[in-house]
RNA sequence: GGCCUCUUAGUAUAACGGUUAGUACACCGGGUUUUCAUCCCGGCAACGCGGGUUCGAUUCCCGCAGAGGUCACCA
């Protein structure tokens, strides 16, 4: 089995076509066959500076390493469409001497009239209604077009099942275009098949120009590959497909986002593909296992912004659960806070290690985690405010604050002794654990949420804790 | 407009023609010595409409409606 996937370099993968990267890796891969990486930078008005870079880049990134194609190379070199040009006109050569190619040299504006009739007439408009009787030796600067088999074609997809198609949408289509390049019509067919293209996976909005391609593999005398056809994800709003325009995002920005790779393929993978078990958390080697052609859905599938967020923190924990911190760590390191850069891995580390099974995201550590690299600036509204704490008077705060200082002053600094103590701090305050703990823990984080109380001293260390604690206790007593 | 495709809760999906239509996210409630999160328990919520076929249809067939795709010297 070989797949193929085949990007035009006009800018970034978003999360609306990348399925159609994994779809045929995680075949070719299941089969033991090869991946084939092919840039189809045929139309030179759309090709954008480093869009190659970025789609390679992608799939780097996503796990998805190619084995033909830019970089690594392969047997049907080159990888470029636009490198490729001799092949192409080989091919249309031999369409030509068959007589199932012709030149054209219809001007753009006679085009027009020929449309304008069929409009008026309320004819569907086709270019070999108009084929001109003897048409011009094919010569580069004029575009050579197929001529056309139009009869009922039937062919088998392997998402849509049996599909049928009349003539009516069969044409002349362009081959090669008046700069000597191929259209993509023509390209992919001789690529897929000089490169030994097995199984062709696209987005659905290829069915209706799939009767003139087979045509076109009947007129070359060539198998036709096997045609998957991937429905599109859909737009947050409305039903469209999604599109750099509905602001899809790219693959890429969800990495800047803090979206695990793991996270991103799995989620992708089951937007319209399961495996029938109720199972949701899929590696990339058990996506490779439990793919299977025949349970890609037939309809298009919403990107879900909130799922992938939960799947994400279900791989962060996963990957730090199964493969401990020091593993995961160097995969944080451009998320932490600015003011982290002072404090070593070991430190951000322990940090990590308390704080994990609070992220959704790994940029989550930026706003996370900041008091236990900066101290906190006191807001006591904070206390006031609290429902446990705005009814205990000032007086008894600072008490409750200074006695619980005390406490921690004479203990070990690890986190069983320190749970130890605050149990003790307990029964000798006689206060609830709600008012104790609510006061300590916002007196060292002033932040909404924060580790447990035990972890978050142990990690903040003696020093540091005993300070915070103590200048809170200064600013009740001045307030 | 022609041709083609799709249609189960808000979202993603499951279910040999017979089930109280299952699961996950989201949301709501509860539990786990503070908070937030994790984890656990519970709740909410769906077969587009109309005809057939059948003892019985979400499932098969036909219409309709709605949505989408495509009709380029773009891919």
């Amino acid at each position: 089995m070989k797949t193929r996937f085949a990007p035009s370099p006009t800018g970034y993968i978003h999360i609306g076509n990348v399925r159609s990267a994994i779809y045929p890796y995680l075949l070719a891969r299941q089969a033991g066959g090869s991946f084939i990486l092919r840039i189809e930078d045929t139309d030179q008005a759309r090709y954008v500076d480093g869009a190659t870079e970025l789609i390679e880049d992608t799939l780097k990134w996503l796990g998805l390493e190619w084995d033909e194609g830019p970089i690594v190379g392969g047997p049907s070199e080159p990888y470029f469409q636009s490198e490729r040009k001799a092949i192409y006109h080989e091919w249309a050569k031999k369409l030509i001497a068959m007589g199932r190619a012709y030149a054209d040299d219809t001007s753009s504006e006679q085009i027009q009239t020929y449309r304008d009739t069929c409009t008026t007439k309320k004819i569907p408009y086709l270019y070999r209604n108009f084929r001109p009787e003897s048409p011009p030796e094919w010569h580069e600067g004029l575009p050579l077009r197929f001529k056309a088999d139009p009869k009922i074609r039937h062919w088998h997809d392997e998402v849509m099942g049996e599909m049928t198609a009349g003539p009516e949408v069969q044409d002349d289509i362009i081959l090669i275009k008046a700069d000597g390049l191929p259209t993509y019509n023509f390209a992919h067919i001789v690529d897929d098949a000089t490169m030994g293209v097995t199984h062709i996976c696209r987005g659905v909005e290829y069915l209706s120009s799939t009767p003139n391609y087979l045509a076109l593999y009947e007129a070359l005398k060539l198998d036709v590959p096997h045609l998957i056809s991937l429905p599109h994800i859909l737009a947050p709003t409305g039903n469209k497909k999604l599109g750099k325009r509905d602001g899809a995002k790219s693959v890429t920005e969800y990495r800047d986002d803090g979206i695990l790779p793991e996270a991103l393929l799995n989620y992708l993978a089951c937007l319209g593909w399961n495996d029938g078990t109720e199972e949701e958390i899929y590696s990339k080697d058990q996506l490779i296992q439990a793919f299977s052609i025949n349970r890609i859905q037939t309809s298009g599938a919403r990107f879900d912004e909130t799922k992938i967020l939960w799947m994400n923190g279900q791989w962060i924990r996963k990957l730090i659960d199964e493969e401990g911190i020091d593993s995961f760590y160097p995969r944080t390191i451009d998320y932490w806070p600015e003011s982290a850069a002072a404090y070593d891995d070991v430190y951000k580390k322990r940090v990590l290690s308390i704080i994990y099974d609070r992220l959704k995201t790994l940029s989550d550590l930026r706003e996370m985690t900041t008091y236990f690299f900066t101290n906190p600036e006191i807001d006591l509204a904070m206390i006031n405010k609290n429902k446990f704490l705005k009814k205990i008077s000032e007086e008894d705060l600072s008490e409750l604050l200074q006695t619980a200082t005390t406490k921690l002053e004479n203990t070990t600094w690890d986190a069983d002794s320190l749970q130890d103590a605050l149990n003790q701090l307990l029964v000798d305050t006689g206060r609830k654990p709600a008012e104790l703990f609510s006061l300590i823990r916002i007196a060292l984080s002033y932040a909404p949420f924060s580790p447990a109380l035990h972890l978050t001293l142990e990690v903040l260390g003696k020093n540091t804790s005993l300070a915070r604690l103590h200048a809170t206790v200064t600013a009740i007593e001045n307030a």
